[in-house]
DNA sequence: GTGAAAGCGCTAACAG
DNA sequence: CTGTTAGCGCTTTCAC
């Protein structure tokens, strides 16, 4: 099954590397003998083999992608806009899934070295010292994107911190003055990397604090899992100075959290106000429409790719700038 | 950068060969050596060569995923089941992206089977017997999913044709009389493989045709891509015998469907009804409840690669049962 | 313009 | 138990 180049010469009575010399488009053969080879290979369906090549080339032209999942819908965008980058750029992607799982997610690096892909873009679950020592041995390019781990690795993303202390200001301009801030991540603080995460509460307990607004109250954690449970706990109805918003980490939970208002008969925004964050594209379909930071995942795809194809091609890791982001004014807050 | 096993050898003072056999748990070699051999190895930071090696053992472990984008949920869903599945089983995912374009399609699979992936997983939107040719040459196994191709290569998915049958059936029998399909793909009839869309398409004029019930209209159908558009030169409120239904060959066309109603102020399901396939889970977000068909995408993924692992490690392309399918009751039927 | 040979890193068959 | 050798399929260098 296949043909080989070895096989192709015997055919046509000439030497492999002829042979190599047709098929790649290589000087230092005559136009007769080309044409004679390109014949026959074309006559067998000649393939090359990509893993012998790339033996002896040095380069795979596969990228690795290393990311949780892809029920997030941002995360099916970014695989989305990865993948067709790196065609662009002659690159083939080698998809792995980690579940959040920290061991796992060491595994699927392991594997995209032991197949040599040229560069890895990480969405890491993993951090500290030994993992970045770990990280740094593989000798490959890694782009870490959507979560921080070190500035030893090239970021794409945005400002966080300061994307969640806009959307907090926000908040305060329109009245709202107690908080309800949900966050299960925050709950694995220390134990995994959730970086972006923490980041947005720390914009978010920065504008609390900075605001000159004395009526705003200490917000409310929920860094529970069953964070609807803990939610149907609290009276959202009470009484108190100024309006109430429940402020999501991400769309993904205020989505389950509006299902929620529904089914409670809570209205969104009368009763409560509801913050987003990602802009995922269900939204567009959801009513009423999510207030929510807005930040560019195709971009993000793209520019993973270009810094990483950059490294590889090139000597040193390149900088990439942060990402813009907007609020999205919808109609729950 | 990267230590080979002959380097190894070397400094063991061994040869390639005894490396090869503690280093991969083969019998015939000493406790001693063994244990000597696997400590330089992990001093080393040893890490095998997939390349190298599936060059000589003739295998990847690799499986090849061939789908539109990731932007459908569905797809999204699936290519995550493949992704898990294929690890359970020891295989590492290539996914390539076509967006619909038929040519790119075929570029991917030819991608491909240069990285000697020892299957492919496509969901085909070439069709026809040059393009069947051009597979079964591959000498590749082949596993179609939710688009049939021939029966040369196993299907996964659903009987559509009944599916959408069923549907129709369930709305006639709540009152509809008058239908309004909507469809772009099959304005691609007879280029592309829109084998599904034409199934569901064939499967509501069936029921259509047979229901005895004389006041069911003619359906008009749209394969406009503007298909919003269209609906908007319909007037959806005229009076007739029955109530009326837009009935989407997906739920992506429906949720755009009530984007638009509502929009007008036209409400489901009291002005019209609306139904949608697939299930997805964005669907949970919106209201009201889109009334819809369901099968599990995930099961898809997962026999998908069941049954190409089984042709990979066997004789013959196993053959796989349609899935099942069932009628989600939501609200706007 | 073409051929021969070495090598990419690993495996497997055969000797010893 | 260990070493040797010959590949896997392609590329590349150096002769001719």
């Amino acid at each position: 099954m296949g043909i080989t180049i070895k096989q192709i010469a015997e055919l046509c009575g000439v030497s492999p590397g002829t042979v190599d010399r047709a098929l790649n488009n290589r000087t230092g053969i005559s136009e007769k003998t080309k044409q004679r080879i390109l014949e026959v290979a074309r006559a067998h369906r000649y393939v090359p083999d990509h893993r012998a090549r790339s033996l002896a080339r040095g380069r795979t032209m596969t990228i690795g992608v290393v990311l949780f999942d892809l029920y997030n819908r941002s995360f099916a965008q970014l695989t989305n806009a990865i993948e067709r980058r790196a065609r662009e750029l002659g690159y083939v992607v080698h998809l792995t899934l980690t579940g959040k799982n920290r061991d796992l997610e060491k595994t699927c690096i392991r594997q995209l070295v032991e197949r040599k892909v040229d560069g890895i873009i990480l969405f890491p679950v993993n951090k500290g010292p030994d993992f970045e020592a770990e990280l740094a041995s593989l000798d490959t390019p890694v782009v870490t994107v959507c979560n921080y781990l070190s500035d030893r690795w090239p970021y794409v993303g945005i400002d966080d911190r300061k994307a969640m202390n806009d959307a907090a200001c926000y908040m305060i301009g329109r009245g709202y003055r107690r908080f309800i801030y949900i966050c299960p991540p925050l709950a694995f603080r220390g134990q995994a990397n959730i970086f972006t995460q923490e980041q947005r509460w720390n914009g978010f307990a920065d504008a609390l604090r900075d605001s000159d607004c004395a009526s705003v109250a200490q917000p409310v954690v929920i860094r529970d899992k069953h964070y609807v449970d803990a939610l149907r706990r609290i009276d959202l109805r009470e009484a108190g100075p100024g309006r109430t918003a429940i402020v999501c980490s991400c769309d993904a939970y205020a989505l389950e959290v509006m299902n929620f208002l529904k089914t409670e008969g809570i209205r969104v925004p009368e009763d409560v106000g509801v913050m987003g964050f990602d802009n995922i594209d269900t939204l567009q379909y959801v009513t009423p429409r999510l207030t929510t930071v807005h930040y560019d995942m195709e971009e993000f795809g793209e520019r993973a790719v270009n810094c990483l194809a950059a490294w590889i091609e090139g000597e040193a890791a390149p900088d990439v700038p942060l990402s813009g982001y907007r609020i999205v004014e919808g109609e729950t807050i």
